[in-house]
DNA sequence: CGGTTCCTTGACACAGGTCAATGATTGTGG
DNA sequence: CCACAATCATTGACCTGTGTCAAGGAACCG
């Protein structure tokens, strides 16, 4: 693991960057030299950041590549996110918790890991920062949700769907290409995702080429109707 | 909607416990008294605490009854969670976010809101509550997650045992009574939660009773076999 | 280039959804 | 307090969507 200093640019997109950076933080005397000293860890595709049971000191953001979260709770492992450039990784309890996910690179990648202690100095000095930290743990807390109602209530097609645009989307609003995705997990790791099996996931691919929504060449998906595929999967749920 | 003040004796089971009482707080000066301001929030059954949309100013947390969180998100509403007592409602933004759930009182209810001005007092002054509180969010974040395993592993016998097993487990905590349990929500509720249809549910009632596993009458259900239905619920997944 | 690993496609079976009819429980007004 | 209506729960018969098993085929790696 290679430990570098975060540069300025790097921070443009990250959801952090209010906490990081002068946004709502410029009023505030003593925190913006602090918050460049944020560690920045490299996971090499296929490594894990942190395992099941670890004792976690800090909170974690992507800052570039992509990161799956499984959760190792009971049985065998699924994955619970995929956690793109700009998105925490699951908040682990407080100051040292024992994490509850492992955290797996899918392609290699840059995390950040802001520690405790320097989040603690933020909410003491700072209410605004401290809402806007919240508010981005609720929002992790959302993506939980969605899958939720999506694997409940839609179908297979659907959910498929869904996973393409969500992608899409997240990758959109941070400003990066959207149209060529390269899915850097197994068939495998998406169906276990989607409560789905692989052959599943990959009829549904097929059948989404077939209707010339996307182009599937291997990992590289194109998406070539974006509205017809997010009109798919929110179509009114399975009320057949 | 009734508002009342909060009483010594209610607290002692609550999950925020440690933020409102001397606990790990008498320490710090100026906190304990205000602590026992809070609001006290009486939801009359199949009343709504807040609908999908609305702007939230606090964080809440159930005192005794149940509460139903829907998902409004999209398409008809599903049960995201039920909440029972002791238990943090899904946490909304910041210091004032539109919520993104509906709450909806399964059985009649009172519920704690606690201002985001007050949280953030606790932050400036106590980084122990602080923890304490990123804790409680944390472990709402791992209730999605869980039931999410469950239900894209399991299938609907395992799943409805699950559902029982973790209502008997969360009472029990709390030290209330849990072997009879009064189910206030309807078999589709259930069913949405768990991401089947009620008459699913209903089967798998009878076949547990049948299983001689719990007692079924209308909405009270016995658990006469605690552990094996934990056995059959937490059993290696789907992996026949 | 040969061996893995991963992906795709087909045939078949079964869990659970759907539709429909009956029975139990709850609530309301006379 | 009873009777009636409305809602909710249960059970059965049938059908569809996915899982399962199995057999190629494509891509990746040393």
């Amino acid at each position: 693991m290679t430990t570098n200093t975060s540069r300025r640019g790097d921070c443009e997109w990250c959801g952090l960057r209010r906490i990081c950076f002068p946004g709502r933080l410029t009023a505030e005397p003593g925190l913006g030299g602090n918050a460049l000293r944020i560690r920045c860890i490299r996971v090499a595709r296929g490594h894990a950041l942190y395992r099941s049971g670890e004792q976690i000191e800090s909170f974690h953001m992507v800052r570039s590549g992509c990161i799956k979260e499984l959760d190792g709770a009971r049985g065998h492992d699924a994955v619970v996110n995929f956690c793109l450039p700009g998105e925490l990784l699951t908040v682990q309890g407080a100051p040292a918790a024992r994490s509850q996910t492992t955290s797996v690179a899918v392609d290699t990648s840059f995390v950040c890991a802001i520690p405790w202690r320097f989040f603690y100095r933020v909410c003491a000095q700072s209410p605004a920062a401290t809402g806007e930290f919240i508010k981005l743990i609720a929002k992790t807390g959302a993506g939980a949700r969605e899958l939720l109602t999506m694997i409940r209530g839609q179908g297979a097609l659907e959910r498929v769907a869904g996973f393409l645009s969500d992608l899409r989307g997240r990758l959109q609003i941070r400003g990066l290409p959207a149209r060529d995705l390269k899915l850097g997990m197994s068939r495998d790791d998406i169906a276990g995702y989607l409560g789905l099996r692989s052959e599943t996931v990959s009829r549904c691919f097929s059948e989404l080429e077939r209707r010339e929504l996307i182009k599937v060449r291997a990992k590289r998906i194109e998406i070539l109707e974006p509205e017809d595929l997010r009109r798919l999967w929110s179509l009114e749920p399975a009320a057949h």
